[in-house]
RNA sequence: GGGCUCAUGGCCUAGUAUGGAUAAGGCACCGUCCUUCUAAGUCGGUGAUCGUGGGUCCAAAUCCCACUGAGCCCGCCA
């Protein structure tokens, strides 16, 4: 829960005491006051209710009340909001302040299997993850994230099969082991007697067969740990791994299956749940699990611990989830609150993304390219700069971009990725933002610290006041709704704002001063804040 | 075939949850501003019957129906 000064709250309050209106009717306005409340399903003349409303309201904050068709416009005077905002930042050092609250949320994400390096196509669910988890975190839950990972499916016998059976005697390297996965994918097609030999381990793993399990963990462990290096580069680090094959080694899998045995019917030796017209599969003929019931275990086992669960999944797992979630909340003894936040496929211009057939983009390539990119603008920009910073700067760009460019599209909408667009650094991208705050940073650097606060602002100054001041309204919506973008959305109209403030508002040995530079000081100060709830890396200097 | 999702200037995106005041940004294109604090910036301009057709409503990009196109799912894979 967020506390701060809530002016918008107090005015609903108020005129809720007089006229039957729902939170929907007010909101925060961009061109008409700082918020306007609709008047269409008052029962009454527009006049009489602006009389009325201007009279139950006598709040010192408020500058001034306009009625404007069907429409209660209010404006706040500028000096409260900023003193708003430095009270918070003084006493607490931030803004706004939160109350903790007594829940744990545990978001998982990324979980990608680990037969193969990350792409541009399941960053999005790390980015996504990540920025949702700092956010929640932020909002004041206790959170951590979590990686599911599968050491236990065919996919990964499959990688640790193909290692047997190519590069036995060499290291554990991940291309060797990337080799012998495509090849025992490439072999399968003409020799479909590798399936058994898949389905003969995928017996024995579940048996419980100490040195196989090991073995197999080892192969999957030096793909995870890559995966964990190039996440890293964008600074994303996840609090826990839990390896699925736990949930069938220490019983759980079957516990799931005793408590569900009342619906499950059999098909052979498999057996399976009716959820509509649909088969779903818990056991296979040969008495084996599948991922649907290790991941039922799993959110029992995170029910135990956490009271809120959100899962990031690709578009591809909605069934799964639609399924998973009526067999938890149907026939078990589930509490949790999950949500599923799904995120639409990534496909290159090329069209869609492909392993197998060798068309994708990994991160680490991204990445790379992206610093390359900013490390040949630099030169040319800040021939000054050494090769320490260079290499910090084009670091801070790289991670901040491709969070960025990820982050700011709505999950649910499908994503071309273009290189064009991912080395962009002008207008609405990630360097915009960064560069901003270096702006502002520069300026402190040559100033003295004052703390003013004005009762007369300029119109550049009030933008800039209120754009800060309404920060809160925003996090808070990205929290209930889960949607990293709308921070994205607003840290881009904050840093419009600030560039706006600082073309028009001189600093430096200006009369002014002294009350700019406090707004500056609380520019990085929501800068910051905002900025990392999805990774941007802001630095002094870019 | 059934189910889910998406469709907004040439291109990309916001706005859709909660219907309401001139549909907001960015890229590209044309023009403006560096003897003031970082020009990766600023300001202005060109460009949109919000996929199509119906419906509900005082009011629809937003809600409902149908259609079209794209993506995803429909496995004893994950």
């Amino acid at each position: 829960m967020l506390l701060f000064n809530d002016y918008k709250k107090i005015i609903y309050e108020k005129i809720r005491k007089i006229y039957s209106i729902n939170e929907n009717d007010m909101e925060i306005s961009n061109n008409y006051g700082d918020f306007t409340l609709k008047i269409f399903k008052i029962n009454d003349k527009p006049e009489i209710i602006y009389k009325n409303i201007k009279n139950a309201l006598n709040e010192d904050f408020i500058d001034k009340i306009e009625l404007n068709n069907n429409y209660i416009n209010f404006f706040i005077k500028s000096s409260s909001m900023v003193k708003t905002v430095n009270d918070s930042i003084d006493t607490f050092g931030k803004y706004p302040n939160t109350f903790q609250d007594t829940s744990k949320a545990l978001i998982e994400h990324t979980s990608s299997n680990p037969t193969g390096p990350i792409h541009v196509g399941r960053i999005r669910n790390s980015i996504i993850g990540d920025s949702v988890f700092r956010i929640i975190d932020r909002y004041g839950y206790r959170s951590c994230t979590q990686y599911f990972v599968n050491d236990s499916g065919k996919q990964v016998i499959s990688l640790y099969l193909g290692h047997m059976k190519y590069h036995k005697d060499e290291d554990l390297t991940v291309e060797n082991l990337l080799e012998g996965y495509q090849k025992i994918y490439k072999e399968k097609e003409e020799n479909p007697e590798i399936n058994k030999e898949i389905e003969l381990l995928g017996e024995q793993y579940e048996r419980g067969d100490d040195e196989l399990i090991q073995n197999i963990q080892k192969t999957a462990s030096v793909i995870l740990d890559s995966i964990k290096k190039s996440l890293k580069k964008l600074d994303i680090e996840i609090s826990t791994y839990v390896w699925e094959s736990n949930f069938i080694l220490y019983g759980d899998v079957n516990k799931v299956l005793n408590e569900l045995s009342d619906y499950l019917k059999e098909d052979g030796k498999a057996k399976y749940i009716e959820i509509g017209d649909k088969k779903i599969f818990l056991t296979r003929d040969n008495g084996t699990s599948l991922y649907f019931t290790r991941d039922i275990a799993y959110h029992l086992f995170k029910a135990e611990n956490f009271d809120w669960i959100i899962d990031i999944l690709g578009e591809d797992h909605k069934d799964h989830a639609k399924h998973l979630d009526y067999v938890l909340n149907n026939y078990l003894d589930f509490n949790a609150k999950v949500n599923y936040l799904f995120y639409g496929f990534v496909s290159l211009e090329s069209g869609k993304m492909s392993t197998r057939k060798g068309r994708i983009v990994t991160l680490d390539d991204l990445y790379d390219k992206t610093v390359d990119e900013s490390i040949k603008i630099i030169k040319e920009k800040r021939p000054e700069y050494d090769e320490e910073k260079i290499k910090e700067i084009s670091n801070g760009i790289a991670l901040s971009s491709i969070r960025y460019n990820i982050v700011k599209v709505n999950a649910n909408k499908p994503l071309t990725f273009k290189w064009s667009e991912a080395l962009n650094f002008e207008g609405d991208s990630a360097p915009y933002i960064m560069y901003s705050y270096a702006r502002a940073s520069s300026i402190l650097n040559k100033s003295g610290d004052y703390n003013e606060i004005s009762d007369n602002y300029n119109d550049h100054e009030k933008k800039l006041i209120k754009a800060m001041y309404v920060y809160p309204y925003y996090l808070e919506s990205s929290a209930n709704y889960l949607r990293p973008d709308i921070i994205a959305n607003y840290l881009l109209n904050l840093v419009k704002a600030f560039n706006e403030f600082y073309l028009n508002c001189p600093i430096l040995g200006d009369p002014e001063m002294k009350k700019r530079i406090t707004l500056l000081k609380i520019y990085k100060k929501i800068m910051e804040d905002s900025s990392n709830l999805i990774g941007i890396k802001l630095l002094n200097s870019i």
